[in-house]
DNA sequence: CGAACAGTTGATCAGGATCAACTCGAGTGG
DNA sequence: CCACTCGAGTTGATCCTGATCAACTGTTCG
């Protein structure tokens, strides 16, 4: 249950035994979830964090007249709402698929923390990567032209999903709609239309029936301006 | 000198005097810095962390055809490259005004923070406003008009400078140039001339000779949509 | 006095938004 | 089993926000 929550803070380098124990020893409760399902709402004080085990979710806000952005995709493996140790939600996460979340207790998470300082920088450090992706969209969304910004999304996901073992010879789950992709690159529907069909029309990738497929690595990482580096993947400190 | 450190970790609630004691025997040299300078490379791996004492600086990334990213700006009591403690630098952090860092070495933080879990979290906590700012730039990018994308800005300028006791009857100082408001809204630097002078239209601001001087706060605020909850000023937790 | 840079203006262009209609497939209910 | 609905995707036509190009002003500073 804990396997992927363990990969997770491993990134940085392995834990110590002790610390291994100490966090599969937080109380954990795992509940399954529905495509579409609201995680956590905007405004919620959670009293626990989760940890998606299985399946993807996306953060988003939505403003009064319903415009709504996507700020983030999550992957197992992913501490959804570790900021809500701290503070109160400002947005809202909702399932892209089924699968899973696991509740950790903040009360526990915290005292883990406590008694072992270098487990709660690992933790944190999820948080700095989360950080270290919010401004890459800043600048994708603020700098990028259309065709470009959704080949960096589809770059990103993709990467994304292969580090959660989820992508078998470049085709992996990722059911969004249009709409989803115009909220998280901030295009209109019909744009993010006309955009993917040049996407296909150069021979990059295929969305279908919620598969994405990359026919084309060098090529949609040449379109997408992509650089993986601002996604932390083997970092060493601490 | 720890003054502006320990008021931004006293927002959540104040210190214990051991842990106020324990912050200010860090051992930390004050370094001024002119106008301009570039007080984190990207790449960089700093070995120690920086507080902004006095001045401004802003957060950015430049792609390799010159196009710039402003990610965010920083005022007095901001650590400005505490991401840096455990991942290297993906962007660059450059002086807007005068001013002076503290610097803190990374070991004797994470010192610090292993014998005083509490302080360790309300550093995390400034990371995670920081992140909310973030998410907030990228809805103010992807979903809002460059009118109101200009508004936001100034409003959280406003906002942040105000809470460092930088504000006087709504004046303060701001030297950004109309490149620099592009580079953090995505707009063209034309675009930015003439959306500023709709906003001077409207009465609603000044800015002059490195002045901003807001002249209609509500009115402001309405045409930013600025509901400042993001900042999270006055959280209380952990 | 003359760079050099920030700001301003006008003219034109284009990327992407908007509006509207239509297709298609998957349910769903009669 | 078929008609209907509904959501997602697609297409065309038009509009407009904001980009681009270029020239010019004003100020500061060496």
């Amino acid at each position: 249950m804990f396997r992927r929550l363990i990969e997770s803070l491993e990134v940085l380098g392995p834990l110590t035994s002790g610390e291994r124990e100490a966090v599969e020893s937080l109380g954990a409760v795992s509940r399954p979830f529905a495509p579409g399902a609201e995680l956590v709402a905007e405004g919620d004080a959670p009293a626990h964090c989760r940890l998606l085990l299985e399946g993807q979710a996306f953060r988003h806000r939505t403003l009064a007249d319903g415009r709504r952005q996507i700020m983030s995709f999550h992957t197992p493996g992913d501490m959804i709402d570790l900021e809500g140790l701290f503070l109160p939600m400002d947005h809202g996460l909702t399932a892209l698929t089924a699968g899973e979340v696991l509740h950790l207790p903040h009360a526990r998470l915290l005292d883990l923390m406590d008694s072992h300082p270098r487990v709660g920088r690992r933790f944190w450090t999820m948080t700095l990567k989360d950080a270290a992706i919010f401004r890459e969209w800043i600048l994708n969304i603020g700098r990028r032209t259309a065709y470009v910004r959704i080949a960096h999304l589809f770059c990103e996901v993709v990467v994304r999903l292969q580090r959660a073992g989820l992508v078998d010879n470049g085709r992996c789950a990722f059911p969004i709609t249009q709409q989803h992709l115009s909220d998280a690159t901030g295009l209109s529907a019909v744009h993010t239309n006309r955009t993917l069909q040049a996407l296909r029309g150069e021979g990059l990738l295929s969305l279908r029936g919620g598969e994405l497929v990359v026919l084309d690595w060098p090529g949609l990482q040449a379109a997408g301006e992509f650089d993986s580096s601002y996604l932390h993947l083997r970092e060493s400190a601490a």
